[in-house]
DNA sequence: CACTTCTTGAACTGATCAGTCCAAGATGGG
DNA sequence: CCCATCTTGGACTGATCAGTTCAAGAAGTG
């Protein structure tokens, strides 16, 4: 075999991705990661770099991958800035209620592990999730609001949004997390109506 | 020595659980304990028992403690529930504050590594991680709340609290966690006035 | 069909892990 | 002052970790 990969790039990141996100970067071994992609270890060495260097592929490849679909909820915030962020609230639910990836969430779960990663790969996490608030206050500033008011409900919604994996995991109920993004919501549409 | 313990068990036990807190269970080994805490291996599984054990009474250790100030933040929610709810959060930012203790939080980060642990320590970790829920549920059913409301600003007030020790270890400053709060403790006052 | 080129699997290295064991030594009771 | 008792420190075990090396062998080229 020489000349040509014997496997695709995208599937084996795929199973990386999901590795390291079921389990976390500590608690993943490259054993781990040679089983799941089904590639050897040489191979993956060879092909993606240590272990560092693959994570944070696979980081950016799930900020990209999510990023994506958030920008596209929000994409309708001028004109409806209330539906835009129940978009954004419904890919994290539809993520966390899809039983073909892990609960929880790949970015949060770094940002908690952050101390114990290396510090490149702690700066890198925190860069990808601080790209969230931004995001939001854009859409929210679209949709007519207050710079102030954006600010605080950019940063108050990022922060629920990613509640949502935690909870999720702890074992919380997709109603339960329904009623946690509800009452943002209700709060959000009352900021937005001019007479309250 | 014989007869007599040559160290206090709070302070060991202190040691342990803000060793934890700060780096994880995973990423916390028996010598990182044995050097926080300044005792030897084999004193720490003759008065501790092994690396479990010890993770489970410096859990324990860590509900109780912030249960406690918890407890006593919500105890004027029948007089004053946003008042009550406005102190129950202060608790969580001063200690994010706090700089004698580390950020982040031992409970959410536990719970975001528990597919990692053993299946009765992650059974352990949801448990106490459960009781936040509900000590807040009867808080603002005292407070004058309708059940459904009570039950659903139980769950998100427990998420956004959750979420500002996500928050802060990503980067957040103090005044970005004090608007996430402000935006619930705002919709909580609210959903208590009558005319709204 | 032969030769070059590259992937691949498996063995190996040194470090670190959780957990065990035991001799050394300090203390309190007699 | 001596002995029994218990803590303590350090050495040890087997497992697992990330990362390296290299021979075997398959594909492409002529």
């Amino acid at each position: 075999m020489a000349g040509k990969k014997q496997f695709d790039m995208d599937t084996v990141l795929d199973a990386a991705m999901i590795q390291f996100w079921r389990s976390g970067y500590a608690d993943t071994s490259l054993d781990d990661l040679s089983r799941a992609t089904g590639l050897n270890r040489s191979s993956i060495y060879s092909s993606l770099g240590d272990k560092d260097a693959l994570f944070l592929r696979c980081l950016d490849r799930y900020a990209t991958r999510y990023g994506d679909k958030f920008d596209a909820a929000l994409s309708c915030a001028a004109e409806d800035p209330v539906a835009a962020v129940r978009a954004f609230f419904d890919v994290t639910l539809r993520r966390i209620a899809d039983p073909a990836v892990p609960d929880g969430c790949l970015m949060a779960q770094s940002v908690m592990a952050s101390p114990a990663l290396s510090p490149s790969v702690a700066e890198h996490v925190k860069e990808l999730f601080g790209l969230q608030r931004p995001r939001l206050r854009t859409a929210l500033k679209a949709g007519g609001m207050s710079d102030e008011n954006a600010e605080d409900f950019a940063v108050h919604i990022a922060a629920v949004n990613q509640s949502l994996a935690v909870m999720g995991r702890a074992g919380s109920s997709p109603e339960q997390l329904r009623a946690i993004v509800g009452v943002t919501v209700d709060a959000l549409a009352r900021a937005l109506r001019p007479v309250g």
